[in-house]
DNA sequence: TCGAAAGTTGTCCATATGGACAGTCCAAAC
DNA sequence: GTTTGGACTGTCCATATGGACAACTTTCGA
């Protein structure tokens, strides 16, 4: 994928990262990324075909950048790479909780969006694949519960993953690093 | 809590609904609700302070009826309730995932609108409440796990179901029952 | 029947938004 | 030193948006 990055560009990408965490997908403005970005409002005109390219852009760059799906792919076990999910939800917490805002924006918008729709859901997808082989193989070593399907495992570990992000949004207080644990515990049987 | 329910009233809050699930929060604009629920434009003004009261009321309307905590709280066992929600999650997926929708986008911009905050808030922690209160009850009687504390558990299965809701938006084809059995299993040891 | 209060409607306005584009700047190629 | 092509900027415009409000209609108790 070519990808033909200008400082300037690069700019205008992560101010609407910002923007879309701040103010929602919907009412993030061209004129406020380049505001933030401190450029002028022609600038967007001209890196980008139109608003959505920018903010899809934008949002799959923060999701990659947050998640690097290489780091879950070089684990050996499911209590591994939950274990790796509870620092990154960590991380994100004691952050900005940008990933996290972005992340659930950008699934939103792909259901009405579908260029975006199949870039989320392909980046999805490969998340769950590493999770449903994790499972595969734990099962078959006998280290961990067998009494469901691989994928079916690995679906309810993405989206607990998610649906404690975003409550962990709501409700600052949420101790979601204990419901991660508890998930850990369950799969040890 | 007092509810002067006018016809006209009524309209307008169940078009809201339909078109933040359908554009998003941050796109519906007063307009097209009056229009959804073929009204003029002025109706809106009339009986709302604005914009946000009517999506908010809209958004917390679609979620108590579609969530009936009534339910749930009259059940015995977490087996139980997590039978409910697997009914719950079948409806809204064969229907037209308006619940899941517009739930989704009320959490995120109840994190920009401390009211709306509020009103949300408040819900999910009465789910929770009645999660964990059926937990501890389950432990106690040794008719369920009890390696986590009552209110991870809660937390646990109120983000999972949340987080699938989330990713059948996605990805029609998830089956999201087979996850919340599987949850219900690891649940049952 | 009358009158007030509540409900409803069409219209107006200040402001913002997305996109287009002509013009400017600048560094590298010739 | 001039040309050239891309990067960048300021400005303009058609359209939309939220909210206000005056005028009009309906409801209903006295």
């Amino acid at each position: 994928m070519k990808r033909s990055t200008t400082a300037t560009r690069d700019r205008l990408l992560r101010a609407a990262g910002q923007l879309i965490a701040e103010f929602g997908w919907g009412r993030v403005t061209t004129r406020s990324v380049a505001e933030r970005a401190g450029l002028p409002h022609g600038a967007v005109s001209y890196h980008f075909s139109g608003k959505q390219e920018l903010l899809s852009d934008a949002a799959v760059l923060v999701f990659e950048q947050a998640f690097p799906i290489a780091e879950l792919e070089a684990l050996g076990s499911l209590e591994d790479a939950l274990a790796l999910m509870e620092r990154w939800m960590e991380e994100a917490e004691s952050g900005d909780l940008l990933v996290a805002e972005v992340g659930v924006e950008a699934i939103l918008e792909s259901s009405r969006d579908p260029v975006l729709r199949e870039r989320v859901d392909a980046l999805l997808r490969s998340y769950r694949a590493v999770l449903a082989e994790l499972a595969r193989r734990d099962a078959a070593a006998g280290t961990s519960f067998a009494g469901a399907s691989p994928q079916a495992v690995a679906t309810l570990i993405a989206a607990a993953a998610d649906g404690l992000f975003l409550h962990a949004r709501l409700d600052p207080e949420l101790d979601s690093a204990a419901a991660m644990a508890a998930l850990r515990s369950l799969l040890a049987g």
